[in-house]
DNA sequence: TCAAGTGTATCGTTTGTGTTAATACACTTA
DNA sequence: TAAGTGTATTAACACAAACGATACACTTGA
């Protein structure tokens, strides 16, 4: 379900964060599934069950997840994080955008870099 | 000439080394002119000089300056660095956008926040 | 009720990074 | 030659991040 990368230089928790979200906007999990345990995932991916929870933790503050203690964690529903998720994503490039602004980039450069961005092959790293 | 945020949580010698490109590219300082000298630079800001040699380093290291053992360090030519720093910029930026893309971006949502942060007034956080 | 499974909280260890410090060396200029 | 310059090395310290071990609290179902 998740592979971790060890040459990866982001920490573990990160990593799971991440491909648990890819998980949930991509549609493999559905609102209501419910994730593997915390302890069950920590085994599977052989590191420490905190490390799980810390990234259960994060999935649930951004609102991707919801935690009823003692059952489990399930997948909320998409109204709960589709909107936040994307302002997420604006604010993101947002602020990179002023960035190098600053630093000189003209506004047809910054475009001819969206279009050529969208114009490759999605790369769909994993 | 270079005043430090200690509030700022980016190490010391990466905000020596971003406020002099500022300075170098945006013309304040000219191809030819004299950087401040470690020691003195070191003293004016009171860091260790190993502080200042790490910044100057990194801005041989891109182009932007080169360095006279003995002498001191001088701006560059900008056609040594200009070409660097705008691909980097567009490095930087492509980057991110790749990431967005993935996150479920849309080509023109990202558009829209290029036109958006460019129609703003220019910041000029200092 | 109680055992098993679940999330939660706390504490300590480890590791990496940034920074400082103390020196020593080599080069250039006046 | 003295003073100023960049460079290199090593050690030490502080701090935060990441991780792990462990104990605690809740829910469920037999």
């Amino acid at each position: 379900m998740i592979i971790l990368d060890y040459r990866d230089k982001r920490p573990l928790y990160e990593q799971v964060t991440e491909k648990m979200i890819h998980l949930i906007v991509g549609g493999a999990m559905q609102p209501g599934d419910k994730l593997p345990s915390v302890r069950n995932l920590a085994v599977d991916l052989s590191v420490n069950p905190n490390t799980i929870q810390r990234a259960y933790a994060a999935l649930e503050q951004d609102g991707y997840i919801y935690t009823i203690t003692g059952r489990g964690n399930y997948v909320s529903e998409s109204s709960e994080w589709k909107s936040a998720h994307d302002s997420g994503l604006e604010q993101q490039l947002t602020q990179v955008l002023h960035q190098v602004r600053q630093g000189g980039l003209t506004e047809a450069q910054a475009l001819a870099c969206v279009r050529k961005v969208y114009a490759a092959p999605d790369a769909e790293r994993e």
